[in-house]
Order: C-alpha cells, then sequence, then structure tokens
DNA sequence: CATTACCTGCAA
DNA sequence: TTGCAGGTAATG
C-alpha cells in the first residue's frame, strides 16, 4: 500500500525512463479512474505533452507536462498528477505489450514504450490539471515531513494545535503529507506513543521523538524502495522495508524492543499495531472510548 | 468528527 | 459465502 516511502520510490525510478518522452496517445478503459477532467476531454488534455519533470508530492505522483505541439493545442503547460492509491502499479514497458486484465491506462510514449497503469481494486486515479488547478488540489496537502524546512518547531506548534489522537492525525493528508497506516504504526512505536495519545497531550520530549521517529523511519524505507506488503511494486521491482517493520502486519508477535506481544486495535476503521509494553496509554487519557476501543483489541 | 462508497482478491 | 484489507472522497 504505497505511501510517501512507496511513491518516492516509484517516481525516482520513473523518471529516467519517461523525463523527455512525449506523449502521443492514451488509453483507458475505467471513466471512474480519470478524476480530472472529463474523462471524454482527458485524452485530448494530455496527448502531444513533453513530460518535463516527475515529482512526489504526499502519496502523488505529479508530472509537469509542456505545452502541446500539435496544431491545434493548448499552449500553456499542464500538470498530470496520479494517485496509485492501495493497488496501483507503474510500468515503462515496450508498446504493446501483452496486458492482463488489470490494466486500465495506457499512455502510449514517442520511444515505443508505454506508461502503462494496472490496479487490480481500480482505486487508481489519473488527472490532467492546468497548473492553477494542481496548486490548489495539491495545496490542500499538509506539509512534506522530509523536507528541510519542515522543522520540529513547526511540527509542535501543528501537534499543539489539535487535540485528535495521533494514529488518525498522522494519517490525515491535511495535517501530514505522505503517511499511510505502516508507517504511521511504526513512527508510534519508534516513538514509544499509544496510537490513541491525543496530539496536544505530549510532552516536548515526546514531540521530538514523533518528530524524529517519523523522519527517520519514512529516510529508512526509501532507502529499502518501500514496504512490499500487497500489491506494490515500484518499476524496479518489489520493495524490502517490510523486512524491517517492528509492529505493523506483527500481530501477536513479540516486540523487537522488549518481547512482550504486539497487539492490534481498530481505530477510525482501520487497523492499529502497537506494542502492549512500550506503548501504554497514560491513565489520565484512558477515556471511556479508549477503554471500549482497547477491551476489542487483539 | 465518524462512517460509507469505491473495488477486488483472498482468507475464514 | 461472508467479511476484511485500506487511501481518500463523499456523506451523515
Amino acid at each position: 500500500m504505497p505511501e510517501l516511502p512507496e511513491v518516492e520510490t516509484i517516481v525516482r525510478e520513473l523518471r529516467p525512463l519517461v523525463v523527455g518522452r512525449t506523449i502521443r496517445d492514451v488509453w483507458f478503459d475505467w471513466p471512474n479512474q480519470i478524476k480530472h477532467p472529463a474523462p471524454a476531454d482527458f485524452a485530448a488534455r494530455a496527448r502531444d505533452r513533453e513530460i518535463m519533470a516527475v515529482e512526489r508530492r504526499g502519496k502523488w505522483v505529479i508530472m509537469s507536462l509542456g505545452p502541446q505541439d500539435a496544431p491545434y493545442g493548448e499552449p500553456a503547460p499542464a500538470v498530470l498528477a496520479i494517485q496509485v492509491k492501495m493497488t496501483g502499479q507503474l510500468d515503462v514497458i515496450p508498446l504493446g505489450m501483452p496486458r492482463d486484465g488489470h490494466v486500465h491506462a495506457v499512455l502510449a510514449l514517442d520511444d515505443g514504450n508505454e506508461l502503462r497503469m494496472r490496479d487490480t481494486r481500480k482505486f487508481g486515479r489519473l488527472a490532467v490539471y492546468s497548473p492553477s488547478e494542481a496548486e490548489r488540489v495539491l495545496g490542500a496537502l499538509g506539509p512534506e515531513p522530509l523536507a528541510e524546512a519542515f522543522t520540529v518547531a513547526e511540527f509542535r506548534h501543528l501537534l499543539r494545535r489539535r487535540k485528535a489522537r495521533l494514529k488518525p492525525l498522522l494519517m490525515d493528508q491535511a495535517f501530514l503529507a505522505g503517511v499511510g497506516n505502516i508507517y504511521a504504526d511504526e513512527a508510534l512505536w519508534r516513538a514509544r506513543l499509544h496510537p490513541l495519545r491525543s496530539a496536544n497531550g505530549l510532552r516536548a520530549d515526546q514531540e521530538s521523538a514523533l518528530y524524529r521517529a517519523l523522519r527517520d523511519v519514512l529516510s529508512e524505507a526509501i532507502e529499502h524502495r518501500g514496504s512490499s506488503v500487497d500489491d506494490y511494486r515500484a518499476p524496479g521491482g518489489i520493495g524490502q522495508m517490510q523486512h524491517r517493520l517492528n509492529v505493523y502486519g506483527r500481530t501477536g508477535k513479540p516486540c523487537p524492543r522488549c518481547g512482550r506481544p504486539t497487539r492490534r486495535m481498530v481505530i477510525g476503521a482501520r487497523s492499529s499495531h502497537f506494542c502492549s509494553w512500550c506503548q501504554r496509554l497514560p491513565a489520565r487519557e484512558r477515556t471511556p472510548q479508549a477503554q471500549a476501543l482497547l477491551a476489542r483489541a487483539e
């Protein structure tokens, strides 16, 4: 399930394969995956544009497209934005290679290759935006946790304005861009914080620990090309970070730090994994709702 | 703020 | 055959 490190890996591996190429044709067979503009207009908006750059913003793959050079094309640049969500895979391979039934979008490039998205569950989305539309959509995202400009002081400030539980808050893309279920659980484990803790109830040293934990785990995951737990695969193959996860998907297994069992509980309709000992919830934060959730933990 | 729809594959 | 997995948009 691609989060920041997985999308970063996809972007790095895609970049040398598509930058400088021009999109010559567009095909798709599942219009629901076209987020913008209307599916009927999508191909015309994307066609005959050069891919100038490939970047990541949160969990989005962002391709800057040059102006259309076709006779009646738009003289303005555009942005191709792709969300791979749960099961999307991007590949650049020779045009016309056999497709299985899960390839639902293909961009033909001018070098005889195609950029294809394979997506079993069809949650992935493709959009072509004008630069100002892209700015609006991406502007709704929170800060990039690995950006140099993202300091512990800023993180502290953001945490103190929110009373929400840490787990759903870390996954809120408007709060912080790019963190999903895996790395939220892993960062909380590293920082020894219970997922139900309130953001504005942390001590200063705990705020710093969480900042460091987030940056460390995301950087380490990028070094290992992401976690291939289900369908995630970058253009260069699967990642290796799944072997280095300490709590995610390890329900019942011993905590690598203290040996006590890893527990799993449902918070905001998503599973959370945490150490029953290292990440205790202070008595002060054991509200009736928290107690009820904890009672249902495995 | 919490829940549901979107989807399919696969485990129970 | 049911239900769960989960990122995000949409809805209550």
